[in-house]
DNA sequence: CGCATGCCGAC
RNA sequence: CUUGUCGGCAUGCG
């Protein structure tokens, strides 16, 4: 409640001014769109990669710098007052990183960084080519450059600025988790839980190649591993009410991409998981390939088979 | 369309 | 372990 009068507040105070020739308000950034600006920039041969690493949290110093900003637009006392109780409430030294307030303030603050960047874009842009492309979500935020050999000095440069810039908002870089990445020498960097690498296709070709980050295919089979073993003597079709939406849920968010192998992999595991624990209640042994197929076990005991990567392709017409 | 519940993900 | 923002999906009801 408190958090939406907050958000009422300063959304015009950061947003409204992103794009003075539009109607104020930037499109919301989601976590798949960073992804795809990120493939997508790849593509282009942008596969010299600074990795950035940002702090951003909320010292009374930046305090300052927000409630000024604020300040600017409203002139309500009352709102003002109560900003101010909720900073000091949340700044007390040494915010937690999950505060009750601060990723919010932060993720308003950093829009201020994606104007610099938009900046740092146009400024090496010639004509309708970009050399210089970017994608942030939150305070997690990667910068492609150009890979041919005479914009190098880019990398230097725009590392250099972006930090002075940085610096100018305040914003700190956490110097042992930033790096830069050569993506076309097989180095490989993680964003928004997918590891991008540059690969050769059959044809030759090069092309981007993001696939969910190894942490977290494990971090899921853990957690159903914990549902098979909390449920070890429940009816199937209890657990796989239980396993089904943790599935349906990871499998949505990472179908983009190259997941497929990584799907498949889940899904064998899964598979073999539940027909051991059918054997088991029925005293068998091993996993019963042919007395129980496929079909069955999908259809009829209505197991998770939604395992399908979406591929944006082209776009269909609209029918109609 | 609206309301609610549950699950998943990013930070 | 708890808090928050955002996004998505599924289900139910009117």
């Amino acid at each position: 409640m408190v958090q939406g009068a907050l958000k009422l507040i300063l959304e015009p105070v950061f947003e409204a001014d992103f794009q003075p020739g539009s109607f104020g308000y930037r499109p919301k950034r989601t976590a798949h769109d960073a992804i795809k600006r990120v493939a997508e920039a790849i593509v282009q041969r942008k596969v010299r990669v600074l990795d950035f690493d940002l702090r951003a949290y909320f010292d009374n110093v930046r305090h300052d710098r927000l409630l000024a900003k604020v300040a600017q637009r409203v002139d309500d006392a009352d709102i003002m007052h109560l900003l101010k109780i909720m900073l000091k409430a949340a700044g007390k030294k040494g915010v937690p990183q999950g505060g009750v307030i601060s990723p919010l303030l932060s993720n308003l603050y950093l829009n201020e960084v994606d104007k610099m960047l938009e900046r740092a874009r146009e400024v090496t842009r010639n004509g309708k080519y970009t050399h210089v492309e970017y994608a942030r979500f939150a305070d997690d935020l990667v910068v492609l450059i150009d890979a041919y050999k005479r914009h190098d000095w880019l990398i230097g440069a725009v590392t250099k600025r972006l930090r002075e810039e940085f610096a100018k908002l305040q914003v700190e870089i956490n110097d042992e988790k930033s790096r830069t990445v050569n993506l076309e020498r097989g180095e490989s960097f993680s964003f928004l839980g997918f590891d991008f690498r540059y690969l050769r296709s059959l044809r030759g070709a090069m092309r981007p190649h993001y696939t969910p980050k190894l942490k977290k295919r494990t971090a899921l089979l853990r957690e159903l591993k914990e549902v098979f073993r909390r449920h070890r003597s429940q009816p199937i079709g209890r657990v796989i009410s239980l396993l089904n939406p943790k599935l349906r849920g990871w499998v949505n968010y990472f179908a983009v991409g190259h997941s497929s192998e990584c799907f498949s992999y889940i899904k064998d595991w899964v598979e073999k998981k539940v027909r051991r624990q059918l054997a088991q209640a029925q005293k068998r042994k091993g996993f019963c390939w042919k007395r129980w197929n496929r079909a069955w076990l999908y259809d009829t005991l209505g197991l998770f088979n939604g395992y399908r990567v979406r591929h944006d392709g082209p776009k269909a017409a609209p029918a109609g």
